[in-house]
DNA sequence: GTCTATAGCGGGATAGAC
DNA sequence: GTCTATCCCGCTATAGAC
C-alpha cells in the first residue's frame, strides 16, 4: 500500500501536531497513526513506544525554545536594550506563529519536572550565553545608565512577559470577550510596548 | 466500616490534593479514593462522575485566584501605586503556599478553553473590579504621573510576572540547579524587587 | 451508606501473515 | 515494510448484596 516515500518522517510530523496539540497522556497513538495515515503497527515498528516518539518531538521544541535567544544573547554587536527589544520582539513572534508551544511545554514541565532538568543540563552553550549577559548588564550598570537588577530576574521578568500571555491566551480571550483575532492584534502592540515597559523599569 | 464522619469532606480533600498535584487526565478516582481512605464505589455514590468531582475543585481554586485581586482592585484607600504592591505581594505569597495551583488551573486551560469563558462569565465583579482600576489609571496619567498604558496591559503585566516564576519553578530549579529552599528565598526578594519593576515601568 | 465484583471501553503494544 | 487481529491492562462507572 502507500508506496513508502519517508514513511518516519510522515510519522514524526504527526506526532509533532498531535502531541502538540493535546498534550502526552491525551495524545494517543491511535491519533498520531490516523493523522499520519498508517496503522498503529507501523508506529511501533518505526518507533518502538510512545515515549520515544514524544521525547523527539519535546526536545525539538524545546531547543527552539531557547537556541534563538542563545544567538541574541551572544550576538556582540548589540548593546544590552538592543538585546531586550531583540529577544521580546521575537519571542512574541514565535508564540504568534506557534501557539500550542508554550503549553506543550509548560505541559511537559507539570508532567515530569525532573526529566526536564537532564534535557537542559547537557547545553552548555545556555550557560555561556547567560554569562555574557551578565557581564555586559553589569558594565552598564557601573556606567550608571541602568537600575541594579541581576541577569536571572531580568531574563525572568522578559520571558514571564513574552510567554505568559500566549499561554493565557484562552482565557483572557473568553474572559474579555473578543475575537482571538483582536487579541493577535493586541500582542502585535505588544512587541513594542513589552519592549518600553522592560527598558523603562531598568532606565535609572 | 470507617465510622462516617464527613465522608463527603474527606472525598473533596482527597480529590484536591489528587487533582491539583496530577491536573485531570492523569488524576484517576483509584487515586482519589485511596487518598480518601474508601473505595471508588463511594466516590460514585457522592459525587456520581469524575468531572462532577473535578469541578468542585477546578471553581474553588480558580475563584481564590481573583478573589484577593478584586477586593485590592477595588479597595478605594489604596492608590495605584499601593495598589499594584499589595497585589504583586499578595499573588506571590499565594503562589509560595500553593505552588500547585498556577500548574492545575492553566492546566485545565490547556485541556478545555472553551469552558473557562464559562465559569468567568458569571462573575460581574470582576468587570466592576476592572473599570475601578481604569479609572483610577487613566486620573493618575491626567496628572502626568505615569506613562499612558491601558488598564489591560498593565494587569497582564503584573499577573505574568508573578504567576509565570511560579509554573517555570521546576524548569528554573533544574536549569540553574540550585535547591527548592534557594529558589524560595529568591522568590521572596522578588515580592520587593517585581514592585520596584513595575512602578520604574509605568512611572514618568 | 458501604462494600465486592464486574461490566465495558479505550489505551499501548505485539503476533504473525503477507 | 506493511497489514489485520488481538492481547492485556487500567480506567470510569455501575450492579447488587449487605
Amino acid at each position: 500500500m502507500r508506496q513508502n516515500r519517508n514513511t518516519e518522517q510522515d510519522i514524526i510530523e504527526a506526532a509533532r501536531k498531535v502531541f502538540q496539540e493535546k498534550g502526552y497522556k491525551e495524545a494517543t497513538m491511535r491519533d498520531i497513526a490516523a493523522e499520519a495515515n498508517i496503522n498503529m503497527a507501523m508506529l511501533h515498528y518505526y518507533f518502538r513506544c510512545k515515549d520515544n516518539l514524544f521525547y523527539i518531538v519535546f526536545d525539538e521544541a524545546f531547543k527552539m525554545l531557547y537556541n534563538d535567544v542563545i544567538k541574541i544573547l551572544t550576538n556582540n554587536e548589540l548593546d544590552l536594550l538592543q538585546k531586550i527589544r531583540t529577544i521580546v520582539s521575537e519571542y512574541i513572534t514565535f508564540f504568534q506563529e506557534k501557539p500550542y508551544l508554550p503549553q506543550f511545554i509548560i505541559g511537559e514541565i507539570i508532567r515530569n519536572p525532573e526529566k526536564i532538568g537532564d534535557r537542559m543540563q547537557r547545553n552548555t552553550s545556555l550557560v555561556v550565553a547567560f554569562r555574557i549577559f551578565s557581564e555586559q548588564l553589569a558594565k552598564e550598570y557601573d556606567k550608571g545608565n541602568i537600575q541594579k537588577i541581576s541577569a536571572i530576574s531580568l531574563l525572568l521578568n522578559i520571558i514571564s512577559l513574552c510567554v505568559f500571555p500566549a499561554i493565557a491566551k484562552p482565557m483572557i480571550v473568553e474572559a474579555i470577550g473578543i475575537e482571538a483575532a483582536a487579541f493577535d492584534l493586541a500582542i502585535e502592540v505588544r512587541k513594542k510596548e513589552v519592549a518600553d515597559f522592560i527598558i523603562n523599569a531598568i532606565k535609572k
